[in-house]
RNA sequence: GCGAGAGUGGCGGAAUUGGUAUACGCACUGGACUUAGAAUCCAGCGGAGCAAUCCUUGGGGGUUCGAGUCCCCCCUUUCGCACCA
C-alpha cells in the first residue's frame, strides 16, 4: 500500500491539464449531439489587461463548476471564453509607455490564456472570441448599417456626458454618480454631434420582458425596470398670453397661436399649476428671454448645467411672459429653472408647489403663489396648517367641477377633457434614452460612414467591410483623436459619388462588442460568410446560465438584450431574449475592502497558484462564501482548503489498494449472500443525503460551499469508519467494499467541478479510467434503517433533554422514556401532570406542563 | 429622500418546508509525535458561572405548544436610483 503520498499539485495539474488540452477534452467540435440536451453556459469575458484578479478566478471558478457539472449529468456543454480586448486601457499604454495597443492587447491576451489555462477551466478553445479581431468587428460593422438603413442608428447634435480624463463621451449608463464608471472623474456636458442606438424604440418590449427573466436577481430586474423608468401622464399645451418687463412672444409678428407643452403625471393637481418652468435648454427659454438682463441669467444657469451632472441648488428667472392656465384661464409665470430637464418628457412642466417638493421649494424661494387643491381624504378634513407640500393622493378641493373627485379618477377624468377640448394627450414616457455609441477615441470599432460634400452622411457598402482600424499611429494623447490626424484613413472617396470625402473618426462604444458576443461563439468556423448560423442561434440560445458582476446591471445587461431583439428584426434569429439564468457573484475584498492596488489588499492568483495550485485557490473560493455574496479573503482560509485536498487525496491512496479491486457491479439485494456492514450502510446512507442536496444546490441556488462542507464531513466519516474498523479488526467483505468504493467514488465526482485536477487523479487512481467517462452518481439504497434516534424533549417550549427512541417509537412510549430522564422530571414530575404533548415523529416531542 | 438586500460565536459561514441554533472551515487552547520546529494526528472551543443553572441569531413587541425562520415598529449597514415632473 502506498501510504501518505504526498500531493504534488504541480506534477497532477500540469499531467491534466496538458491531457485536457492534447486531446481536446472540452472542445465540443461541431456537436450537435441529438440525444443529449444542451446547456449554455456562460462567464462575461475579461477585458485583457494583462493578468487575471480574484474577480475573474471567483467568475470562472463558478462558471467550471457549473459546465462540469452538467457535463457529468450528460448535457452537451457550451463553455466559451474570449477577449473584450477593445478599449481604453490599450490606448492609455500606448500613450504612457509608446506601445502599439494592438501589439500590448495581443501579449496581454497570451499572458491571460496561459493563466486561465493555469487553472484549469473547462473552456472550449476552439471558440474563442477577440473582440478586437477584424474579424469580429466587422460584423459589428454590418450590423451598425443595418441598424442606419432601419433607423435604430443615426446622428444628432446634443448635449452628451464628456470625461475629460477618458477624452470621450459617455452613455447615461456609463455615468455613475455623476462621475466617469471608468476613471471616476466628474463628468461635465458637451454639445456635440453623436452616434445613437435608438433603444428608446424598444424601452416597452425591455421593460415588458423583464417579467419573463424568472432565473434573474430581483434586484437586477428591478434595477433595469428603474432604469428604463416607464410613466404614463398627461401632455398638454398652454396657451402664451402677453409679457412684461423684457419677456417676448414666441411669433412677435404674429402675437398669437404661441404656446408651450409640458408633460406631467399629476393631471389631477392641474388647478394648483402656479407658474411653468422650462428647462434652460429649452428652445422657447431662449426665445421669451428678451432682456439683456435676462439673457445673462439664463447663459448664468446653462454655465452652470454644464459644468456638472450633480445640482447644487435649485435656481431660476421669471422670464417676463405668462401662459395661461387651460383649467383656471389664469395668467401665470413662466420661469426657466434649472432643475427641469430638457431630456425628459417636453423639457418644460406646470409647476404645482402646493404638491410637489421641487416646485414647492422653488415657489418659496421665488414668492410664487401656492394652491392646494388636494386634501388627505373627507375624513381628515382639518388639516393642519403648514403641511404642504402635500404630495400622496386625496380628494381635490379648488378645482371647479372636478372638486370631490380622487386622485386615480380625477387624473382620468381631466385628462379626458383635455383630450376632448383638443390641447392635451395621454402619454407615455420612458426615462430610458438613446444609447451615445461615438467615442473620440482610437482603440475602438470604426464607424463605417464617410461625410461627402455632395452627398452628405454615407454608409460603406456592406462590401466593403470590415473598414480596419489602421495601426500606422502616433499617440500624443493630446487633442482629438488619432484617427483625426492620419490623412490616409481620414480622406477617402464617397462610395456614391466617388468624389473626395471624410471618414467618421469616432470608434463604436465597446459595450458594443460585449452586446452579441455571445452570439458569436455558437459558430465554430471564424472563415464562414456570415456572423453566425440560424440553427447554431436556435440549438444554443438562450444562454442558460450567465455568471458575471452585477456592475453590469444596466450596461452591458441592458444594451445585449437590446441587442438580440435588434438582430432578431432585423432577421437573423427568433430569439427575444439573451440570458435565461444570470447569476451575479459577489466581489472579492480583503479586509472589508474591494481589492485594489492604491489599497494595496491585492491577492495575486499567480503567486497562490504557485504555491497551494490551482484546485486550492479555486476549492477556497468556492467555500468561502456562497456566489452571490461578497468574499471575505482570509490567507488561513486558503491553508485550510489545501489542507483538505491533501487530506482528500491520501486518504484515496492510502485506501486505493483495497478498493481497486472491488467489483463496479455488485448486484444489490443480496445477489452474494454477503451481509452489508451496518456502518457502511449507515455512511452510504449519508452519502445520498449529500447527493440529493448536491443535485438541487447544482440546478440553480449554486450554494456550492455547502456541497463542499457535506462532502468534507463524509470524508471524515469515512476516516473515522475506516480507522474504527481497522481498530476493531473488522474485515470487509465484497459487498462492504463494493459500497466503499461507490461512496469513495462519488465523493470525487461530487468534488470534481470544485477541485477537477484532484479528482482526475484520484480517479484514475482507483478506477483506471478518466473521470470524463463517469457520471453524476446515482443513490443507491443499502435498506438501512435507523434503529434508533435522538429525541428533542422540551417542556413547554423549551428544551429540556434527548431521549433515545426506536425508529417511528409511539408518542406514549417517548413521553414514558421522557419521564424516565431526570432532567425532564425535574419539570414534570408525574404523567398527571401533562397537560397536552406535541409529538413531531423521529424528531420532537414538547411537553406543555 | 425613494427602492432592494443584509445583520447568527473571535472570523467566513450552516440551518431550503416554523421543530435539537452555531454544521463545515479558519483562528485559538491543551495533548501526542520530535533534540527542536514545521507538518500531521487527537481533544476542547457561543457567553456568564466552581457548579446546579441561566442567557444567546441587531433592539423592542406580537402570532404559535414551539420563531434565526412568520407579522408590526425601531436601529445599523451594503447596494442601486436620486430633481424623471
Amino acid at each position: 500500500m502506498e501510504k501518505n503520498k504526498n500531493y504534488d499539485f504541480n506534477k497532477i495539474e500540469n499531467k491534466w491539464q496538458s491531457l485536457w488540452e492534447k486531446e481536446g477534452v472540452f472542445c465540443l467540435n461541431n456537436e450537435r449531439s441529438v440525444n443529449k440536451k444542451k446547456f449554455y453556459c456562460l462567464e462575461m469575458f475579461p477585458y485583457p489587461s494583462g493578468r487575471i484578479h480574484m474577480g475573474h478566478v471567483r467568475n470562472y471558478a463558478i462558471g467550471d463548476a457549473i459546465a462540469r457539472f452538467k457535463r457529468l449529468n450528460g448535457y452537451s456543454v457550451l463553455h466559451p471564453i474570449g477577449f473584450d480586448s477593445f478599449g481604453l486601457p490599450a490606448e492609455n499604454a500606448a500613450i504612457k509607455n509608446k506601445t502599439n495597443p494592438a501589439e500590448w492587447t495581443e501579449s496581454n491576451i497570451n499572458s491571460m490564456t496561459r493563466q486561465l489555462k493555469r487553472l484549469g477551466f473547462s473552456y472550449d478553445w476552439d471558440r474563442i472570441v477577440i473582440t478586437s479581431d477584424p474579424s469580429y468587428y466587422k460584423w459589428e460593422q454590418l450590423f451598425f448599417l443595418q441598424m442606419l438603413k432601419n433607423g435604430l442608428a443615426y446622428k444628432k447634435a446634443s448635449n452628451v456626458n464628456w470625461c475629460e480624463s477618458c477624452h470621450t463621451t459617455l452613455a447615461n449608463e456609463q455615468v455613475e454618480d455623476g462621475k466617469c464608471w471608468r476613471c471616476g472623474q466628474d463628468v461635465t456636458i458637451k454639445n456635440m454631434e453623436q452616434w445613437f442606438f435608438k433603444i428608446t424604440a424598444y424601452a416597452e418590449e425591455l421593460l415588458k420582458d423583464l417579467d419573463g427573466l424568472k432565473g434573474w436577481p430581483d434586484k437586477v430586474r428591478t434595477m433595469q425596470k428603474n432604469w428604463i423608468g416607464k410613466s404614463s401622464g398627461l401632455s398638454i399645451f398652454f396657451k402664451i398670453a402677453g409679457f412684461t418687463e423684457g419677456g417676448g412672444s414666441v411669433n412677435e409678428e404674429q402675437g398669437n397661436g404661441d404656446k408651450i407643452e409640458i408633460f406631467t403625471t399629476r393631471a389631477d393637481t392641474i388647478f394648483g399649476a402656479t407658474f411653468i418652468a422650462v428647462s434652460p435648454f429649452h428652445p422657447l427659454a431662449e426665445k421669451l428671454t428678451k432682456g439683456r438682463e435676462k439673457k445673462i441669467e439664463l447663459e448664468k444657469i446653462i454655465h452652470n448645467s454644464l459644468i456638472s451632472k450633480d445640482l447644487a441648488e435649485k435656481e431660476g428667472f421669471f422670464t417676463g411672459s405668462y401662459a395661461i392656465n387651460p383649467f383656471t384661464d389664469k395668467k401665470i409665470p413662466i420661469y426657466v429653472a434649472n432643475f427641469v430637464l430638457m431630456d425628459y418628457g417636453t423639457g418644460a412642466i406646470m409647476s404645482v408647489p402646493a404638491h410637489d417638493e421641487r416646485d414647492y421649494e422653488f415657489a418659496k424661494k421665488y414668492n410664487i403663489e401656492i394652491i392646494r387643491v388636494i386634501r388627505p381624504e373627507s375624513g381628515l378634513e382639518k388639516e393642519p396648517d403648514g403641511s404642504l407640500p402635500y404630495t400622496l393622493p386625496g380628494e381635490l378641493v379648488n378645482s371647479g367641477k372636478f372638486n370631490g373627485l380622487f386622485a386615480g379618477e380625477a387624473k382620468e377624468e381631466i385628462s379626458a377633457y383635455a383630450e376632448k377640448l383638443g390641447i392635451g394627450k395621454r402619454v407615455v414616457n420612458y426615462r430610458l434614452k438613446d444609447w451615445g455609441i461615438s467615442r473620440q477615441r482610437y482603440w475602438g470599432c470604426p464607424i463605417p460612414v464617410v461625410y461627402c460634400e455632395k452627398c452628405g452622411v454615407v454608409p460603406l457598402n456592406e462590401s466593403d467591410l470590415p473598414l480596419i482600424l489602421p495601426d500606422n499611429i502616433t499617440f500624443t494623447g493630446e487633442g482629438a483623436s488619432p484617427l483625426e490626424k492620419l490623412e490616409s484613413f481620414v480622406n477617402t472617396k464617397c462610395p456614391k459619388c466617388g468624389g473626395d470625402a471624410r471618414r467618421e473618426t469616432d470608434t463604436m462604444d465597446t459595450f458594443v462588442e460585449s452586446s452579441w458576443y455571445f452570439l458569436r461563439y455558437t459558430l465554430l468556423n471564424r472563415s464562414e460568410r456570415f456572423p453566425f448560423k440560424k440553427d447554431d442561434i436556435a440549438y444554443w440560445l438562450p444562454v442558460d446560465q450567465y455568471i458575471g458582476g452585477v456592475e453590469h446591471a444596466v450596461m452591458h445587461l441592458l444594451y445585449s438584450r437590446f441587442f438580440v431583439k435588434v438582430l432578431r428584426d432585423l432577421n437573423y434569429f427568433d430569439l427575444n431574449e439573451p440570458f435565461e439564468n444570470l447569476l451575479t457573484q459577489g466581489m472579492v475584498v480583503k479586509n472589508g475592502a474591494k481589492m485594489s492596488k492604491s489599497k494595496g489588499n491585492v491577492v495575486d492568483p499567480d503567486e497562490l497558484i504557485k504555491k497551494f495550485g490551482a484546485d486550492t485557490v479555486r476549492l477556497f473560493i468556492l467555500f468561502a462564501a456562497p456566489p452571490e455574496k461578497d468574499l471575505e479573503w482570509n490567507d488561513s482560509g486558503v491553508e485550510g482548503a489545501f489542507r483538505f485536498i491533501n487530506k482528500f487525496y491520501k486518504t484515496i491512496t492510502a485506501y486505493a489498494d483495497i478498493f481497486k479491486n472491488a467489483g463496479n457491479d455488485f448486484a444489490m439485494g443480496g445477489g452474494s449472500g454477503d451481509e452489508i456492514n451496518q456502518g457502511v450502510k449507515k455512511i452510504v446512507y449519508q452519502l445520498s443525503q449529500v447527493i440529493e442536496k448536491a443535485e438541487t444546490e447544482m440546478n440553480g441556488r449554486y450554494h456550492f460551499n455547502t456541497i463542499i462542507s457535506s462532502s468534507m464531513e463524509l470524508l471524515n466519516n469515512f476516516n473515522d469508519y475506516m480507522a474504527d474498523g481497522i481498530q476493531k479488526g473488522g474485515v470487509l467483505n465484497r459487498a462492504d467494499k463494493y459500497l466503499l468504493k461507490y461512496f469513495l467514488n462519488s465523493v470525487i465526482i461530487i468534488l470534481y467541478p470544485f477541485i477537477p485536477h484532484t479528482c482526475s487523479e484520484v480517479y484514475e487512481i482507483l478506477n483506471g479510467s478518466p473521470i470524463e467517462k463517469a457520471s453524476w452518481p446515482e443513490i443507491k439504497d443499502t435498506g438501512y434503517i435507523q434503529e434508533k434516534c435522538n429525541i428533542a424533549v422540551q417542556v413547554n417550549g423549551k428544551m429540556r433533554d434527548l431521549v433515545v427512541a426506536d425508529l417511528n417509537a409511539s408518542e406514549d412510549s417517548v413521553i414514558e422514556a421522557a419521564l424516565g430522564s431526570n432532567k425532564i422530571r425535574k419539570y414534570v414530575a408525574h404523567r398527571s401532570s401533562i397537560k397536552k404533548t406535541i409529538y413531531v415523529k423521529n424528531k420532537l416531542l414538547n411537553i406543555i406542563a
